[in-house]
Parts: C-alpha cells; structure tokens; sequence
DNA sequence: TAAATAGTGTCTCTCAGACATTATCTT
DNA sequence: AAGATAATGTCTGAGAGACACTATTTA
C-alpha cells in the first residue's frame, strides 16, 4: 500500500483566496489539475511534505506555516492502485515562486472558487482535500493568529483585514476590525514605521507577535446574535 | 509501506477520563499497554476504524461519535517495519462494554491523566497519539455540542457539567454552566421528564439537539480577563 | 480644496463570572 | 426540620456590532 502527501498551498492574491495546482501530463486525469504531492520515503510525513513544497516551490518550509489536515484513503481515489495520502495545508504571502525546484514544471495559482465551482477539474479526490483545507483554514483565522501567514513579514492592519475578508468572502468593518486585532494580546507588535500604500492616510506597520491563539477570537459569523447597535427604534416619542 | 489505523476510545467514568487500551501480548512492547487498532484491508480508512471500533469493544460504529484527527508515520515508530498510522478518536458513554468481540482479549480503560504521567506505558508513538486524541476532545468541547456523545442518550445538566469538568480537569460553576447550555439553540432538548440520581431535588432530563456548533461557544480557560462580578472593592464609602 | 484611507470614540446589546435566592426532593 | 441538589435571578464588566467623528496623506 502506497502513501502520499499531498499539499494545498494557499495564498491571498489579487483579492482572492488561490491554490497551487500543478498540471497533469499523464493519464490518469491527463491535463486535469492536482494538488502538487508525492510519494513518501524513508522519512517522517512532515518531511515528505516540507521536501515536496521545496520541489514544487523552491521555499522553505521552515519559513512558512505547514500543517497536516486530514488522510484520505478511499481504495478508489487512485485508478493506478492503492495510495493512502496525507494532505498537508500550507499558507504563504503572495511572494514570486523561485520556480527554481526543476519540477516546478507547470505550477500555476487558480482561484479556490473557480476550482470548488467545477468540481471536474481537478483529478482524484483532491476537490474533496480542497474544501477541506479551505475549511480548515476559514476556522484556523477564527481563533489562531494565522492569518499573518499570509502577509508579508510586515503588514498593515488593512492589509490583514483584506487577508480575513478574502479567506472568509465577505467584508469585516474596519474600526471593529482594527480595534480587535490591536487589542489581542501580542497579535500583532507595532515596527513604529508608516508606510503608504494606496491613496490615503499612512498606515502603522506590523510584525507578528508571539502568541499564537487569538484571545479573543474573532468569529466569522454574526452568531445569529440579534446584533445589537442602533437597529432597535428608538425615536423620540411617537 | 504498512497503514493501519490506531482509536483512541475515551469514555467519561469514575469521575475520569478514560481510554480503552488493550496489553501487547507479544514483541515488540510486550506486556506494555497500546491504543487498539490493525491494518487498513481494502476498503476505506473510516472502515477500517468502525472495524477495529466493532472487534475491540463490539460497538457499531454509527452508534457513537468517531473522528479522524491526525496520521503519525515516523520511520522508526514501529520496530517491525514502516507503519504509518491514521488515528481516530471516538467519544462513548460509560456503557459496559459487550465485550463479545472475540478481539477483546485484554481490552481495558484506563485514566488518561495516569496514562500521560507514565510515558513508558504506553507501545509506540501511543502517548503522543494520546496526548493529540485528548486535545482535540478537549478542544471540541468548546465550540461544537460532542459532549452529549459520553453521556447515555437521556442525561441532566448535571451529568453533562461533569463531563466538562472531566474532560477539563476543572470545576465549573452550576449555575452559569447551566444557563449556557439550556440557552444555545437546539443544543439541548428537555423530555420532560424529571430523575433523581442523587439525594436533592429531582433534575430534568434532556436529549442532545440537531445542533452542531455550539453558540456561542462554551470556552475552557478564563481567558485572561480580569473577571467580573464584585471582587471590586466598592464598600459603602471610605 | 476634495477625496481617500487611517484611526478613535461612543452607544447599546449580549455574554460571562460571581454571587444570592428560591424550589424540590430525600432522610 | 435539615441537608442536598436543581433551577432562577441579579449585578457588573468585557466584548462586539453599528456608526459618528477626527487625523493624515495624495491629487
């Protein structure tokens, strides 16, 4: 029985949340997209997949959160025989790949939504890991601090807005959203530094803090709380 | 290259929480304990599990809650050879076990605080793959409605806080305790029905809701703040 | 100046912790 | 009645959504 590790690089480019696929040239699912991966060898999992992303990336995996997700082992899911994989999620900024690795052959960033929209296109159950691993990242930016993964090593406050609201698809109020992130305890640490990157004021520049789960979370949903704020009538008189 | 999967099987009993583990019979770590589990045959991982699930216990597998949460495949963690292993958690109530299975040689529960206080005792990678299957139930408890899962399928309030505090390892406080789980929607239903398992008042009887997530969430720890309640000092003036 | 974005302040509702109190059952 | 447990109520502070307002930069 063989096993595999396969990856699913996330990043945040152009506004959208995207994946890295490789591009099949052999049956099975010729010309269908994968989910870059490979056979493990006589090293540990976490191995295989850090070996695998330096393959298909040329990054280092130490440099970048990796983590495992989920095993997937229908006796199907390969036409060619039995394979067992272990799926790895890995998110990383939205850096120029050194498409150095020699396999980086026909590595390309598609948009998460496209490919979860057609569910065809991508070969085994590797639609399946997807939205696995979408999912789990959705969940992970709720109440671990993340979401810097996916920013460069300094960033703005809404620049990692603009990373929640990607990830999640809808949009956050910006002074909520600042107030919750510089309030979380060693979230975020401020360099002192301002830079400008669009139009506007100049936005403080951050690094990562130490901690690693976020307290308090920040929730996706609106939690079917009946919202509070100015929505209750309360006019003068009537 | 081998896979098998290996439970971790906790229950709530004695006022701890415990695991299923079977005695190693032959080497390698014979005599020591190991979480039960086989090889993966031709059919699918959760199979495999719900298989192992019926021939250690006798359970069916759809009776009870059981997860995947992790694979473990060091090159060294099985003497014999390369084995990589996906693990699984399942949650039960204190049922007696129909230890019918003809598998069921030597199944014992045993407390997991005593288990991880012992690294020696358990065969393998089995304490790490503990320590992992016991953060995750933790974990679960906050935000998802699992804890019904180690409770017979009526129960009180009172036997479901103690399975928190169990599972937690702390105490919580009745009243805000109840308050939280009778409040989040659909996660408990009342019978109607009243039981005494104790000498006091007569307690209601609830069943688990169709609600998965639990909201809002119930958190573990108290998060840091600085808390509530009247432990300011606002006597009658000074 | 206007436009645009960054950042702060405030109001109110909900939730959680810390009690206090009432209700119901057994002995 | 006493003791025990179940169930409810109240006060207070923290947090979140909504929104108004101020600050700083470019065009």
């Amino acid at each position: 029985m063989a096993v595999a590790v396969d990856l699913a690089i996330l990043t945040v480019r152009d506004k959208q949340l995207q994946v890295l696929t490789v591009e099949r040239g052999t049956p099975p699912f010729q010309g269908a997209c994968a989910l870059p991966g490979g056979y493990v060898e006589d090293e540990d999992l976490s191995a295989a997949a850090a070996r695998e992303l330096q393959e298909e990336t040329g990054l280092d995996a130490d440099k970048l959160h990796i983590e495992q997700f989920g095993a997937y082992g229908a006796p199907d899911r390969d036409p060619r025989g039995r394979v067992v994989s272990i799926a790895y999620l890995a998110l990383m900024p939205d850096l120029p790949l050194p498409s150095a690795g020699g396999d980086a052959r026909s590595a390309h960033w598609i948009p998460v939504g496209k490919l979860l929209a057609e569910p065809e296109r991508l070969a085994f159950d590797h639609h399946q890991i997807l939205t696995d691993a979408v999912e789990r990242a959705r969940a992970k930016l709720e109440d671990t601090t993340l979401a810097p993964a996916f920013c460069p090593d300094e960033f703005t406050v809404a620049e990692l807005r603009e990373v929640y609201e990607t990830v999640w698809g809808h949009a956050l109020h910006p002074g909520n959203f600042r107030r919750k992130v510089t309030g979380a305890e060693d979230f975020l640490i401020p360099t002192g530094e301002r830079t400008i990157r669009s139009g506007g004021r100049a936005a403080a520049l951050y690094r990562r803090g130490p901690a690693e789960r976020l307290i308090p979370a920040i929730l996706r949903h609106h939690s079917a709380r009946s919202g509070a704020g100015r929505s209750q009538l309360r006019g003068p008189a009537r």
